[in-house]
RNA sequence: GCGCCUGUAGCUCAGGGGAUAGAGCAUCGGACUUCUAAUCCGAGUGCCGCAGGUUCGAUUCCUGCCAGGCGCGCCA
């Protein structure tokens, strides 16, 4: 934010002339922190540099404000400054610098928000990662929909960000998937076939055994091996094509599928292995081969290779987090559900091991969703093969009501989702308020260009006109936009997206309440025409950063 | 026992060291002959879980405790 830098650059100019003067003695030059104060009557902009300095300088915070405001260049932006409060320095700005964020608007069109802020670091994110032997729940949902807009939102700042989602393809609850599916596949042709105890009880198994009676009827025929394996690799392969569908309604795209099997086949796992081993990192006790991961501040060792001569899932994790580095990644984010918070200090260790910074490797954890319907928590029975789906959600609530529901909290808030009201096409649901926005815009600019009334560049427009105080608000919420995009990336925290969206929503429908655009004289309307035309791109750019579409009328 | 998350208005939640702690919903009262009333304007509401500590200043950072959710496998 150019404003920001400009004024604490003000600052530490006036703080250097004042020490010069004598009036303070300033060892080093202290970091100023300006910002937007939550008053507006504060200002546009506060310091609390003097408060700060007030212990180092051995003097009143209000005095200290006093010699700034005495040594403070005089600046063309600058309307005037107050030493308030405690000794806050509250800048108040002509009223011209908000009217430049238009003009910026205008010029950077759809890419206005974003910034350098990523630097062009190269992030891998995973996210989703739900197995492949049934159907995605509603924490993988919420993970769907936080994993993706972090993606957007951490590109619009700077970042080169890959999406990933890895397929656990090779364990052993893809056996008990491939027994579930033969079973019933069986149970087509002979009902008194039997199902194993621990296969998997839901009706999406028996969905899946028709259609592959029909489609692969010589299935039934094969020897036991091969069928169960055919079970096994063509299941699978249906279950990440409804997956991948599921997630596609859901308008999250992943730029790479990885499969866990691919590592297996390619030795990975004893590429990791052998690194390992050359570094002393591992050890044989009790028939297993274990991982010293203690060394990295892990709770406890983990086993590599068990007794029985098979790798555990962990080997695979390791192999795979080496393949994101070794693809030139430098940050691996891994948005994880709240049951695999174990897992960060293996994996931590893991990329030590590997010889990787400890903080490459950045761990997300989300919190658990409840679903409520009418006010009362929906029960649900996994062993039953009984609970809501991320699809069952999309189809009850709406993409855009789902993902802005998820959206709205942080990702460690437990969420309560309340299925009715995100279902409810009225103004108690958020989501509407924010498109019902953005079609007022579009009417507004419809009805504008049906009498002839274009908008304008804004070189062209008389934008001083834009006095009124419901105008100023929705101006300085532009011109947040690009901090905002860049605090939501460097904290990973999508929810800031959303709240702005709101906020800028409710600004905006103040602003159409109080203020008429067509129909004002030709000067007036046309300012306010630039006005409306900017937030409409703005909504539009928040809304796409959260996945949610933006509506020309409701 | 160890670990992660949470505790802020009646409910759902913001608040990443600052000024008088906020929003939506719910409740009550207003506003449509002019661009969409899915909107706006106004009103009340708080030992910020408890107790210490750091700080000029703590809802925010640290420690302990209490309460709730979840996890701690040679399962993934």
């Amino acid at each position: 934010m150019k404003q920001k830098e400009k004024l604490a650059a003000l600052i530490a100019d006036a703080l250097d002339s004042a020490s010069q003067a004598g009036l303070i003695s300033l060892a080093d030059k202290p970091a100023v922190s300006i910002e937007v104060p939550r008053d507006t009557n504060h200002g546009d902009f506060a310091s609390n540099i003097a408060m700060v300095l007030a212990k180092p300088l051995k003097m009143a915070p209000r005095q200290i404000a006093q010699h700034i405001v005495e040594y403070l260049t005089e600046d063309s932006m600058i309307e005037k400054v107050e030493i308030a409060g405690p000794g806050f320095l509250n800048f108040y700005l002509r009223l011209d610098w908000l009217h430049r964020v238009l003009a910026a608007i205008e010029e950077q069109g759809v890419t206005y928000g974003n910034s350098t802020s990523g630097q062009g670091e190269r992030v891998l994110l995973e996210f989703v990662s739900a197995n492949p032997v049934g159907p995605m729940n509603v924490v993988n949902a919420r993970a769907a929909a936080i994993g993706d807009s972090l993606t957007r939102i951490m590109e619009a700042a700077g970042f080169v960000v890959a999406s990933e989602y890895y397929v656990n393809d090779a364990g052993n609850q893809t056996q008990i998937f491939a027994r579930s599916l033969e079973a019933r596949l069986l149970q087509i042709e002979d009902p008194s076939a039997t199902f194993p105890d621990d296969g998997y009880p839901g009706d999406y198994v028996t969905d899946l055994a028709v259609r592959l009676h029909s489609e692969h009827p010589e299935v039934v025929a094969m020897a036991s091996a091969e069928r169960q394996e055919f079970c096994r690799s063509w299941g699978i392969d249906q279950m990440v094509a409804a997956q991948k569908e599921d997630l596609r309604s859901f308008n999250v795209e992943f730029d790479v599928w990885f499969r866990e099997h691919r590592l297996h086949q390619t030795g990975a796992l004893g590429e990791v292995m052998s690194i390992l081993d050359n570094k002393g990192l591992l050890y044989e006790s009790e028939g297993a081969l274990w991982f010293r991961s203690q060394a990295f501040g892990d709770d406890k060792d983990r086993v590599i290779r068990k007794s029985d001569g098979a790798y555990t899932y962990v080997t695979a994790d390791i192999a795979y987090h080496y393949d994101k580095l070794k693809r030139g990644f430098t940050k691996l984010i891994d948005l994880l559900g709240p049951d695999h918070h174990g897992y960060i200090g293996r994996m931590r260790a893991a990329v030590q091991a590997l010889g990787y910074p400890a903080d490459t490797l950045e761990v997300l954890i989300l919190q658990y969703v409840s679903l409520l319907r009418d006010g009362q928590q929906v029960k649900m029975s996994k062993r039953a093969g009984e609970f809501i789906t991320l699809q069952d959600v999309v189809d009850e609530v709406g993409r855009d009501a789902a993902r802005f529901f998820f959206l709205m909290r942080s990702m460690e808030s437990h969420l309560d989702f309340d299925l009715t009201l995100a279902s409810e096409q009225s103004s108690e649901n958020p989501v509407f308020y924010v498109q019902y926005a953005h079609a007022r815009i579009c009417s507004i600019l419809k009805q504008a260009e049906d009498v002839g009334a274009r908008v304008l560049p804004v070189k062209d427009v008389d934008l001083s006109l834009l006095q009124h105080t419901s105008e100023a608000a929705v101006l300085r919420k532009l011109a947040e936009l690009p901090e905002e995009i860049a605090a939501a990336a460097e904290y990973r925290e999508p929810h800031r997206v959303a709240r702005y969206a709101l906020d800028l929503a409710g600004l905006f429908h103040a602003f159409y309440t109080h203020c008429h655009v067509l129909g004002e004289a030709e000067d007036l309307k046309h300012a306010r025409l630039a006005l409306v035309n900017s937030v409409g791109l703005v909504l539009r750019r928040v809304l796409t950063l959260l996945g949610v579409s933006a509506p020309e009328s409701m």
